[in-house]
DNA sequence: ACTCTTCTTGCAAGCGCTTGCAACAAGGGT
DNA sequence: ACCCTTGTTGCAAGCGCTTGCAAGAAGAGT
């Protein structure tokens, strides 16, 4: 911004002040929140801005002590749908109050977190909105400390009382794997989540609920562990197959492990759903775009994104609000990945 | 920032400037570019400076005339993953220089780029990775005045010789219609891109060109307008099935539009490729999550965020660069989608 | 030993905006 | 008509950092 000639220099508030009249202060205050300006006067001011066509400098602005009306988004990663269709929802809400996003990814940088957390809130940044998987609460203490505005998304943290969204992963499970048994399935695998999510527990924790719940044998094969991708869910699968009574359903963690299994049980020469049936969860854009149409557990993640800016935006204008969790409800699609199962099995 | 009590501070520069027992202003010389500072004086700063923790606060910096290490990237929306590939890219890119992303939609608001151009711009912005499919020039000629860096991405401006990243559109659509016809097709539907895109306008003369290169009469019929999403590709490719004498391949403008047509195919009972081939253009990773596997011709989405993000890097550092434009390759990904037409069909 | 360069470093100003405080204008009440 | 209250507005200070300018430090040359 400052290695050139001619810039022609975009107007201040000192050029509106003069235009209308005023002073800059009264500008500023003008065109900030309300304060005490008369109304004719504040008329005159944007009027002016207007026509000087005045864009405030965000900059100026935050280092003054205002807002800097950019919200940080701290994502693991980019190249997985279902962040983006969090950001997506995110993005939505934000538009709608011209708050700005300030995008981060850890990038694998395990430890690089509190890093950009400390960047964020150190760059004017007005709260951040965090779906780090793997939190390290290191950085959490200190964002309590300084009462700074965040919400966590999809990821629980007990120690600390955080603002929170979170979908009902538990129950989306337990819901997804009773209608596996009311279909009739008996053998049900099961392909874990990344260890040590909140997420992958509680699904896996669901699955094992409603099996017990529905006096089914838990059967520790049947259970193996994945990592929310494709290439997880593939070689999850292929461990599923082999076994010597292979399930008649596999429940994935996720889609992406189940798009993997799709793959994995297309290559074993079985069809889906007559000789095994997938289930998944998330419910990405994707996963009505493979074949069979997968049915799922959808997880309201636009809306997730959505509510957590509008939880943080409360938190950002009354900063005293309590924590709490806001909880969306998962719910079953059926599509076309599941059946009862064959009759000559077991 | 401002409304609250304890808050620890962040320490500044004048911290660490008493710390290592300097002036500020050597302080901030240390820290930021060379200049003429002794290698034992940096030395003392960089450490007191590591000790305190400090952050630079940005806003602070690119206020008073420095860089603001942001960039901005303008995206028509988010639910796109041909638009998450890019921004991967960039994003990956970036992150080796420690730049940091604002992001910003259009937001289906068609108008409001040139507004969202002049705020990044205001806002600090160092340089801003345009990724507007529909550009209207008049903010460009804003950009161009001022000598403000900024590049395009997958978009030729003709009249302005811009910095812009590019892929072969044409080049690919003939490699793979060519391709197409070598199979033994004749009559091969194409799916076309939104209206007005420049992509579109060369996958579609790739397309004609190819076909009148291999002395295939143009059939007017055939070409069906689309617009780049699932649900334009579905209702093209039911148009071209209803044909009198339906095409026995598709060549859908983009993967999206493939999918839909993949979907049409299947609701008509017809199988692929077998009955007819689908051909897509992106391969986007859902391309190979497909059932069959789409065949299709890989842009380079990945690459081109990175390139760009060199390219504008090199812009901001040396603004004096001339106008060029890189054009990466397109490559055509051979899956299951295609294969030669059904003998009894005419 | 002394002057002239060449490095380094410090000072002050200022980027554009917010805000506490004081000053001033305008009604209301008696 | 006069004082108090409430509503408006202006001034100045300052957010944290960069940078032009000038002064001090350190060698180089004679």
């Amino acid at each position: 911004m400052s290695r050139d000639e001619k810039k022609p220099k975009a107007p201040t508030i000192f050029d509106i002040a003069r235009k209308s009249g005023v002073s800059y202060s009264t500008v500023s205050r003008a065109l900030s929140g309300y304060e005490f300006v008369k109304s004719s006067t504040r008329e005159k001011v944007l009027q002016a801005a207007r026509e000087l066509e005045y864009v405030p400098n965000q900059q100026a602005r935050s280092l003054a002590g205002g807002r800097s009306n950019m919200i940080g988004v701290l994502v693991p990663d980019l190249s997985n749908s279902y962040i983006s269709e969090i950001i997506h929802g995110i993005d939505d809400e934000l538009a709608k109050s011209d708050y700005n996003i300030i995008l981060y990814t850890t990038h694998r940088h395990q430890g690089k977190e509190s890093e950009y957390v400390a960047t964020m809130v150190n760059s004017g940044a007005d709260g951040l909105l965090l779906v780090v998987p793997l939190i390290s609460s290191s950085y959490l203490d200190a964002l309590h400390q300084q009462d700074f505005p965040y919400v966590l998304l999809d990821q629980m943290n007990e120690r600390k009382q955080s603002l929170s969204v979170i979908a009902t992963n538990r129950a989306g499970a337990y819901e997804a794997t009773q209608y596996l048994i009311e279909l009739g399935h008996r053998h049900i695998g099961f392909i874990s989540g990344l260890e040590g999510l909140n997420s992958a527990t509680e699904r896996l924790a669901g699955y094992k609920t409603a099996l017990s719940d529905h006096g089914i044998h838990l059967d520790s094969e049947y259970i193996v562990g994945g990592d929310f991708r494709v290439q997880g869910g593939y070689l999850a699968t292929q461990k599923l197959l082999s076994l010597q009574k292979p399930p008649t359903a596999i429940f994935a963690s996720n889609d992406m492990s189940a798009f993997g299994a799709i793959e994995a049980i297309r290559q074993h020469g079985l069809h889906i759903p007559d000789d095994i049936s997938v289930l998944g969860f998330d419910d990405l854009s994707q996963a009505s775009l493979v074949y069979p149409k997968l049915t799922t557990v959808h997880q309201p993640l636009v809306e997730m994104g959505r509510e957590a800016v509008i939880m943080l935006l409360e938190c950002i204008e009354y900063p005293a609000q309590e924590m709490r969790q806001t909880i969306l409800p998962t719910k079953l699609i059926i599509r076309d990945s599941c059946a009862p199962p064959a009759i000559m099995m077991t």
